[in-house]
Formats: C-alpha cells, structure tokens, sequence
DNA sequence: GGTGTAAATGAGAACGTTTTTCATTTATAT
DNA sequence: ATATAAATGAAAAACGTTCTCATTTACACC
C-alpha cells in the first residue's frame, strides 16, 4: 500500500501521486524522465499534467523517496530512492543506464576534498562510453 | 600571436574570436560562462552578441580550443584547454572552483567500465561541498 | 455523512539558458 | 579590387522546468 509511504512523508495520497508512484515501481527502466512518466501516464489514460509530474517527482525527492540525476546537459532523470548510494555508468549510443558503486572511488574522494580543505556534501560521478550491444551492433 | 592558434583550428581570424580567446587567457577566474565572457565584453566595449559567444566557445569546443563543464543543472562553464584532463571541486555556498586529478580514481574508472563491458569514452566527476573560507564564515 | 479549510491540481504563461534564423557584414582566396 | 563563403547581430525560437492562478480535492472536524 504505497499511500503509507505519502502519508509517511506528509503528503496528502492524491490520484497523481499514486499514479507516479506506482509507475517509477512497476516501470521496467529504472531511470525515467519526467516527460517519460508523462508519456506512461497518458498510455493509462491518466489526465495529469506534466507540470504537476514535475511537482509530484521534485516532492517525492524533497521526502526522499526519488533521488534526481542531473546528467550533463540533458534530462533530469528519477529513480526510487533504495538508501544506497550508487553512481553511473551511460551508453552514449543508447542511453542504457547501469549503476556501480566503488568504494575506493567514494574513499578518494573523501581525501580529496579533505586535502582541498572541503567540507563534502555530495558527488556527482558519470562514466560515458558504449554498452557492449551497442559496440557488436557497430562491428563494420 | 593568437591569430596562429584561430588559423590552426581552421576559423577565421574574426574580431569576436580573438576577443574571447583574449578574455579566457587573461581572466583571473580560470572558468567562466559565456554570460561572464559576454559582461566582460561589455566592460571593454565590444559590441559582440551573446549569441556569437556561445557560438565562438562553442566552436572552440569543437577545436578543442577550450573545453566545457556542464555543471549539474547551473550554466556550463568553459575553460582554456591545456591538455591535461582533470575533475573539479565545487564550493556550493561561493561557487569557487578547484581542480584537481587523482590516478587512483581514473585507473578505477577505466576498471568498473571494462568489468560492465563497456568502452569508455569520457567521464564527469564533481565533488561539492563548503571551501575553507565559506566554513570559517559560518562559525557561530 | 456533510462542511470548511488548506493543500493539490491543470492549463498555460513565464522562466533562464542556449540555439537558430535570416538579413547584413566581414575575412580571405583569387 | 572582387567574389564568395563564412561569420555576425538581433531577435525569435527552442528546450526543460517552474510558476501563477483559478478550480478541484483531500481530509480534519463536527
Ligand atoms: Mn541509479
Ligand atoms: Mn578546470
Ligand atoms: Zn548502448
Ligand atoms: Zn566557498
């Protein structure tokens, strides 16, 4: 019963966020944009807008329920929040997300901004290259 | 001579063009947008278009004259090119801006891409967090 | 079960950054 | 000097995202 987790973050259980929900639990892509809710929304015949998925999904971050990426210069895209961090891994020919996390990574990183006299809040760390599909698809 | 490096990217030698190459190699801040490069147009004058700044820093990205960070959902700054690739710190209270490069992390990179099979190309990594100066003004 | 109130929504306008369009100007090869 | 392709400026368009505001809805209370 998702409406617990709404009311758990003191959202009041709406059809839009119910809606968005359960699409980011049952979508087969981890990953989706907002428009990509929007599109699944309409394919259920479901009247809500884009701006209130907008909304919908920024909320559902403020309360942690979705974490956003902001990658490069495209799209922000959402995933359900599971407490793990994880960073990512992107197929430049297919958009084909993988996720992987590296300890040795996140321990440097701490170094460094300790070296550099930073306090770290966050990090933001995107692999780019060409899943393995794409690479035997391009084998001339 | 600037005009040699122009000619050898194979642009014309345009007054907009050099100006832009003029400002990013004497600006005291290393990174800058194209609304910085445009204001400091303006200081010295020049009447020159923002829309010709995108499109010179643009195309010196293309010539690998500079090069682009698109940082998280802010305006993407542009840096002179030197060659050497390195990742950023980014002070989130002062937007400072350092840079640093760290073997250990890039060695692990090209590993966790080969072990998910892909081919990597290019990577972004951005550190946040608060620099020395912002935190000693927050001490209460 | 009604009622009142604050919160949520939909539609479209507005936003900030970046790109495009198109008429005019400019650099450069001849 | 001339011709031609490239570059420019100004304004409009594009783009993803947020805001505005009138209307609808959820839900605490009776
Ligand atoms: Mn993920
Ligand atoms: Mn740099
Ligand atoms: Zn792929
Ligand atoms: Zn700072």
């Amino acid at each position: 019963m998702e409406s617990q987790d709404l009311r758990k973050a003191g959202l009041k259980v709406t059809l839009p966020r119910l809606k968005v929900l359960e699409i980011l639990e049952s979508a087969e892509q981890r990953h989706m944009s907002a428009e990509d809710v929007y599109k699944r929304l309409l394919n259920m015949d479901e009247e809500i807008g884009l701006a209130t998925v907008y909304r919908v999904l920024t909320q559902f971050e403020g309360a942690g329920l979705v974490s956003r990426l902001s990658i490069d210069g495209a799209h922000a895209v959402f995933e359900l929040e599971d407490g793990s961090h994880h960073d990512h891994l992107l197929c430049i020919r297919c958009n084909r997300i993988e996720e992987f996390i590296d300890e040795v990574i996140e321990q440097r990183q701490r170094e460094i901004a300790q070296q550099k006299g930073f306090e770290m809040t966050d990090h933001s760390l995107y692999i780019y290259g060409v899943c393995r599909d794409c690479q035997q698809k391009n084998e001339s």
